[in-house]
RNA sequence: GCGCCUGUAGCUCAGCAGGAUAGAGCAACGGCCUUCUAAGCCGUGGGUCAGGGGUUCGAAUCCCUUCAGGCGCGCCA
């Protein structure tokens, strides 16, 4: 049942009777008191104060002598202009454990997403550039929203939208085709490529030919010739391989890599049709569509070279995506330093016309730096993602060494511990924040960490797998005490949590409410033995410690991080 | 110069579509393993919620303003 619905239905019916039925239809809102000794859901009688011309406290201690408690309470009281409901405790355990347990893995899922369709745009690397500690958070973000709306029963689509397209590449090749060979290339990987082109772009600084040598190779690769295009491809399936390895040990999976080139015929009709609709304007032999009335700078669709930019290409992907899809909502998890290019090109497709321009999504989040300064591959001052993940790997195998050393299958739990604890410190805080990275805070195992949560729930999967007794029904009772109740709570607030983290494109909300979960259960672990001879009230914290195991395990797979049973 | 974001305990942060004494983790100190996993639990200390105005019965939360930091502002992505 709904507790707080069935709270201010009932106070709004007493108001009514009580005062006037005027009265009887203000929105009442329905609260959680700071301290559950005060009660389990309140209704502060102030907002009623000016419209019955009566003190708070008079209207709540009116309301609270006569009120019946509802169905699910115990008793109603007033306290300072609050009126504040006492839940039938056993009651309400029975219910929200019953509920878990019965739903396994779709608790706090829902179908308010079936037949819509979420297109995700996360990770999208970039070609030739080794995958650093800076993709982490649009790969995991992304990642946990695919989650997050398939539990909703939304569909999901999830691109890698690859930065595929563009001069750079052209000089890459050029680089390639002067001082590289195949040899080179297949032994050093993406490593070797990135030497390439830096070292292109330190000669170029002497020799300005370099510069013209790339911008023709990239001409050559756009024109399709044959052997620029096949060192092109190379490159590609170079970097998509050793991504490929990160995204194999996250986890992460995508359904499309259409990147910048596989949009490189679809921009023509990006700029017809904004020519058509007399969006675009010259400007220094240049063509964008002015915003000034907006508010903003224009954007910017060709150059004068008559070469397409980054917002052309965004809005051949948006066009085409809604065609392909069509999304309820296209969603693209981009750092913060993007909001005024997203600003501007969704003005732009509202300017085309297209009602769906609405439905287009920026989802930004704060940037990563290394130790205090901003990451710079070229100064050697960065953390690459396997090197992260190796280290925290490492560092749960000799910590499992160190205290299970029986356990079996170490490797594999050593996995799931140490790249959970890398993702849920990238997802634990609000993805605005900024991260500045230091090793010893990414990998902690202690206090609001993956580790933690892992280790309450195997605790709880080791507690599970002694229980003999399945037959024996609960007395329900046993959970009506304060630690027990905590649970509980947190428990009923998942759904919620879900939909709100869903609503705000926000995974730090599980991340936090999971660690929530986990502390109120290892308080009552400590405070209460499950396994007793009391066989009833054995069932019921049985019953309470499935019922969490089930919720941690779900949560966690929602923000993208495995649970070993034992560890 | 203009725009956006951030500012809460020594550190990292929750809380911000207004509500009852401002929370957690880390760090520090002190306790708890012959009973279900001590990667755990309990306790202690620690705050002018950046400053100043305003709105309100009530402001960390909303509005204005100042300050500090970050990001961005037509031919990169």
């Amino acid at each position: 049942m709904d507790y707080k619905a069935a709270v201010a239905q009932c106070v709004n019916k007493r108001i009514g009777e009580a005062f006037s039925a005027d009265a009887g239809n203000f929105p009442e809102t329905v609260e959680i008191p700071p301290d559950p000794n005060m009660g389990d859901f309140a209704v502060p009688c102030f907002p009623l104060s000016k419209l019955l011309r009566m003190a708070p406290q008079a209207i709540a201690a009116k309301l609270a002598d006569s009120l019946a408690a509802p169905e699910g309470f115990t008793r109603v009281e007033s306290a300072g202009g609050y009126l504040n409901f006492f839940l039938d405790r056993t009651r309400y355990a029975q219910d929200i454990v019953t509920k878990v347990n019965a739903q396994g893995e779709n608790y706090a899922g829902g179908n308010e997403g079936e037949g819509k369709v979420v297109v995700i745009d996360y990770s999208s690397i970039n070609i030739a550039k080794r995958f650093h500690i800076g993709h982490l958070s649009s790969t995991m973000i992304g990642h946990s929203l695919r989650r997050i709306y398939e539990h909703l029963g939304y569909r999901c689509i999830g691109v890698n939208h690859l930065g595929d397209w563009g001069t750079q590449f052209g000089k890459m090749v050029a680089a390639y085709k002067r001082w590289g060979n195949r040899e080179q290339v297949e032994k050093g990987g993406v490593d070797a490529l990135t030497e390439l082109y830096v070292r292109f772009n330190q000669e170029a600084e002497h020799d300005p030919a370099l510069e013209n040598e790339g911008r023709a190779c990239f001409k050559a690769i756009e024109d399709g010739d044959e052997e620029a295009l096949a060192i092109f491809n190379w490159f590609k399936d170079l970097t998509l391989k050793d991504a490929q390895r990160v995204y194999d040990l996250l986890g992460v999976t995508f359904d499309s890599y259409a990147g910048e080139s596989f949009y490189n015929d679809k921009m023509d009709r990006v700029v017809d049709e904004l020519r058509e609709k007399n969006l675009l304007v010259e400007s220094d032999g240049a063509y964008m569509v002015d915003l000034e009335a907006e508010g903003m700078p224009p954007c910017l669709i060709l150059k004068k070279d008559g070469a397409t930019l980054y917002s052309t290409r965004d809005i051949a992907a948006a066009l085409y995506r809604k065609d392909t899809y069509d999304f309820y909502k296209c969603l693209y998890v981009v750092a913060y330093q993007q909001d005024l290019h997203f600003k501007q090109w969704f003005k732009v497709v509202e300017k085309m016309g297209y009602p769906w321009a609405g439905d287009l999504v920026h989802v930004p989040f704060g940037m990563v730096s290394f130790e205090g300064q901003a990451l710079a591959t070229r100064k050697g001052h960065v953390v690459y993602l396997d090197d992260l993940l190796n280290q925290a790997v490492a560092k749960a195998r000799a910590t499992i060494e160190e205290k299970s050393p029986d356990l079996p299958n170490k490797d594999e739990v050593a996995r799931k511990i140490g790249v959970g604890a890398a993702v849920f410190f990238d997802l634990y805080n609000n993805r605005i924040k900024d991260i500045d990275f230091y090793f010893e805070r990414a990998l902690a195992f202690e206090g609001e960490t993956a580790p933690y949560v892992q280790y309450s729930r195997a605790r709880c999967c080791s507690v599970l797998a002694k229980v003999k007794d399945t037959k024996t029904p609960p007395d329900w009772s046993a959970l009506a005490n304060e630690e027990a109740q905590a649970v509980v709570r947190a428990l009923a607030a998942m759904p919620e949590v879900v939909r709100e983290a869903c609503q705000r494109n926000e995974p730090s909300m599980i991340t936090r409410h999971v660690v929530d979960i986990a502390q109120t259960y290892n308080h009552y672990y400590f405070e209460h033995r499950i396994l007793t001879d009391d066989a009833p009230a054995t069932a019921a914290r049985v019953a309470l410690t499935r019922a969490v195991e089930i919720a941690v395990k779900t949560c966690l797979y929602l923000i993208g991080v495995e649970a070993p049973d034992k560890m």
